[in-house]
DNA sequence: CCAAAAGTGTTGAAACTACACCCATGG
DNA sequence: CCATGGGTGTAGTTTCAACACTTTTGG
């Protein structure tokens, strides 16, 4: 009944530093690969469902829970590992910007700009060229940029975070306009200080479905 | 290395019959479920990719290949499988009308209306429906529906399917102008004959990308 | 000549792009 | 009072939905 297969799963963990979207690696310590860079990852235990599986890989990098994870693909090619049979299922998580610790550099992880990426171990370069599709696809399908960010937000932050994101630059009152049309985030009261103009603070709207699909929010 | 968990394909085999999307499932004769309607699947082989397991799959039941083939979703909670711990990357396929043979029906496989399931084994009613909102989404931006026709069709046909698998009725000469301007499709020359004005033959054009996004097809 | 299905255009409404200036605050 | 970033409106264009009649063939 086993079928001599192994399973795992590898998690594209994105954040947003320094206006760059990057990815948390960790740099590989033994054969197959020795030295390149990985995403995280690690075998299913049979007592936990993937997605707890993806969770805990997640907070074992970084400490966080309760972001937005989601399954990406999942990858089964014969060869895709030298030592063996291993079928992937590759998640994606968010992890909002304040959650984000410089990640003790102790155990060789680190943060990587998806758009300057090093040599990665297996088909990992692949995968990742993958998920920024996805990530891309469905922020201009349905709004799950928020995920990316504090829980309060100015529209600026965001629009930059879309731009970042897409790598493309945005007109700021078409952006305004339809992202507040969409209806997923709302007026806090609240503003920032600090330099210039003080700014609205938005928030996601919990009562709003976060997968909404609206009409392409964007060129 | 190996995780104790079993890794299975399961396959929604797609075809349009009689003016209805069906799909075919097979009759469990054993335990568990004995008796219940379940998708086809089977263990992933460890010389062969999940891809070429889900064609496989396919294979043996229908005596089909060489047909659109696409990952759905990998489905791994715990106890899904009441036996143990199984992973099921899922696939749907989309099977030409002409190539839908009566798939000699000895075996308990029969084809079922989606719109009217037997009861299921498993999950499989959950994945069913998660596979027809896809194969709709994907039908709405990306032009796959001739994947589900004979190499040469008349317009109304396509609308047809249209029809039948989005479960809406559809303007006539919108549909008409949207999908040619798609550029997804071009006329054969031929015509058909019998019933009525002959109408044009169109087919997929071979140069068009099949995963083209197009803006929405339709309302 | 009649039944059956194919084919074709237009108009009003909505959505989209592009674009430049004034506003509120802190120092 | 000035530097900094926040905030707002419109016009021209494109896209969209709704809708009914004429054409071609076979019997």
């Amino acid at each position: 009944m086993n079928s001599e297969v192994s399973v795992t799963v590898d998690v594209v963990i994105f954040a947003l530093r320094d206006d760059d979207l990057q990815v948390l690696l960790v740099r590989r310590q033994h054969p197959p690969f020795e030295g390149l860079w990985a995403m995280p990852g690690g075998y299913v235990k049979p007592q936990e469902s993937l997605e707890d599986a993806a969770a805990r890989v997640l907070y074992d990098e970084t400490s966080v829970r309760d972001v937005h994870i989601e399954q990406l693909y999942t990858f089964g090619e014969i060869n895709r590992d030298p030592r063996g049979r291993v079928v992937t299922i590759t998640y994606f998580a968010l992890v909002p910007a304040p959650l984000v610790l410089d990640t003790s550099e102790t155990r060789d992880a680190a943060w990587k700009s998806m758009y300057n990426l090093p040599t990665m171990a297996f088909d990992h370069h692949y995968i990742l060229d993958y998920a920024l599709k996805r990530l891309r696809y469905k922020l201009e399908y349905t709004a799950v940029g928020f995920q990316l960010l504090p829980p309060e937000f100015t529209l600026t932050k965001l629009q930059h975070a879309y731009e970042t994101i897409l790598g493309i630059s945005l007109d700021k009152r078409n952006f305004r306009r339809r992202i507040l049309q969409a209806g997923v985030i709302e007026e806090t009261g609240r503003r920032t200080g600090g330099e210039g103009r003080p700014a609205m603070l938005y928030c996601f709207r919990e009562d709003a479905v976060s997968e909404v699909k609206t009409r392409r929010l964007f060129p």
